[in-house]
RNA sequence: GGGGGUGUAGUGUAGCGGCCUAACACGCUGCCCUGUCAAGGCAGAGAUCGCGGGUUCAAAUCCCGUCAUCCCCGCCA
């Protein structure tokens, strides 16, 4: 007898509602446990992983191996002895692909009682990722990119890409990856800086980009990627650089708020509590960030926050208004760019920013220079030519409007909210300093 | 670019001059088990201790070099 739905296939997460019907199941072999001619497999999908009973077919039971890609048919039945009071009596069995050896990294298990180098884990990228713990982290950073789109398209900005093989190196500062483009050398693009704002000129006025960046530091540590993904955006029109703080404001909180209804399992796994963004995030000058530091903890920082330095800045931010971030603002004019836009007060400082999120720096933006002699003299007083930027600075010569934006980095917010030791936990496939596989 | 740490079965660790013929846990193989769920029981396979050199009667263990890797700083998201 044919029963036309059992073509369908159902969901992990879609059984327990099934009670009574035959579903067909696919997935992998996430555990094995034999009782003689009673054999329990529990099958994971994407959804999760549900127990399946296998009874009198231990020859075919037999070829149940972890991590096997199987299809299972079967009936759903209630059990209060099974897990979560549900299972799937099978009937047929089709294993689609069996390992040809045991995995080098263990699935089934939870990371703190099997024990893993990052490196292993990196190693065996694809087969790690399938780990519920390791995989997790990448859902959480998939939907905050679904809802930066998300929540800056509600506010009418338009999703842009712009080139990642670039002429020049467009900022200065980080050293950039050199390719071979026909019979010249190319650039891989440290930051769509110059496009974005090109952008905002060019009519769309508000502009978003989630791509990757590339930075050729030779930065070994727990926070850097070479290759990262960066969300950027930038809005013209602005009045001071405290609109682009407010929009990141209220960015955040639909971020969090949407990861917080849309990742449930997953910040259970890693424990990791949503923060609470408050209606206004405090705004700190970098002077008087430097002398909170020096007061308060004794703590000597010239002229930018180290890393314990922002560390206890965050502290300070949590103890005076409970929250875990803070605006860092007014940067000198040494420290930034030359789009930066300096102060009116104090030209010696820029109307610029770093968000703090407990205790990394996740974000930098500003407002840009958009009065064309200006961003000229700028470019001049850093010992580069204009000549170089014609291709950027040309629009600025019709009507530039104030404008300003700001990027961040979407493997350390994850990381950030997951309490991960290490941002390459919040990448696919990392890229640093020595690892270019897998 | 500067500094520190670590390399021992597939994985994670212990051992840090002789008792190491290298141990433990998970995984793997075979057998037993009809309620397992970090399953259990019995039996077994699997490592020239990253590599090269040196010291020593004796090296996984000490020294030098090398490679790999992790972390910190600078810089940054």
């Amino acid at each position: 007898m044919t029963q036309p739905q059992m073509r369908e296939r159902t969901w992990v997460q879609d059984v327990k509602p099934k009670v009574g019907e035959r579903v067909r199941l696919k997935g992998w072999v996430h555990t094995v446990r034999e009782l003689g001619k009673l054999v329990f497999v529990l099958l994971r999908d994407r959804t999760g992983t549900v127990q399946c009973k296998i009874k009198g077919q231990k020859e075919i039971a037999k070829q149940l191996e972890e991590e096997a890609a199987v299809e299972l048919v079967g009936t759903v039945v209630e059990d209060p002895r099974a897990p979560d009071g549900v299972e799937v009596d099978v009937e047929e069995i089709r294993i689609l692909a069996k390992p040809v050896e045991p995995p080098p990294i263990q699935i089934n298990r939870p990371l703190d009682v099997i024990g893993m180098r990052l490196e292993t884990i990196l190693n065996h990228r694809a087969l790690s990722l399938r780990h519920p713990e390791i995989g997790s982290a990448l859902k959480v950073r998939s939907e905050f990119i679904w809802a930066f789109r998300e929540y800056l398209r509600s506010q009418g900005f338009l999703e842009v890409q712009t080139p990642k093989i670039v002429a020049a190196g467009t900022e200065g500062g980080t050293a950039l990856f050199a390719v071979q483009y026909f019979e010249r050398t190319a650039y891989l693009a440290q930051s769509p800086q110059f496009y974005k704002q090109m952008l905002v000129g060019a009519g769309y006025e508000r502009v978003f980009e989630v791509g990757p960046v590339y930075r050729a530091e030779e930065h070994n540590t727990t926070r850097h990627l070479n290759e990262y993904i960066s969300l950027d955006y930038e809005m013209g029109f602005i009045d001071d650089f405290r609109e682009i703080t407010r929009v990141e404001t209220e960015l955040l909180r639909f971020m969090f708020e949407h990861v917080e209804r849309t990742c449930p399992r997953e910040l259970e796994i890693y424990k990791a509590e949503l923060p609470k963004v408050p209606k206004e995030i405090p705004h700190v000058r970098l002077d008087e960030a430097i002398s909170v530091l020096r007061e308060k903890y004794h703590k000597h920082c010239e002229g930018d926050l180290d890393p314990e330095g922002e560390k206890l800045l965050c502290e300070y931010a949590k103890e005076r208004w409970g929250t875990e971030f803070v605006f860092v603002t007014h940067y000198p004019r040494e420290h930034r760019p030359m789009y930066a836009m300096p102060n009116e007060e104090d030209p010696s400082l820029t109307n610029s920013f770093d968000l703090l999120y407990k205790g990394l720096e996740i974000t930098t933006g500003g407002q840009r220079i958009h009065d064309y002699h200006m961003l000229v003299e700028s470019i001049r007083s850093r010992g580069l030519d204009p000549q170089d930027f014609e291709f950027y600075l040309e629009i600025f010569k019709y009507g530039m409007p104030p404008h300003g934006g700001l990027a961040i980095g979407a493997e350390r917010l994850t990381a950030q909210l997951l309490n991960l030791p290490n941002v390459r936990q919040a990448s696919f496939f990392p890229r640093d300093r020595t690892r270019l596989v897998p």
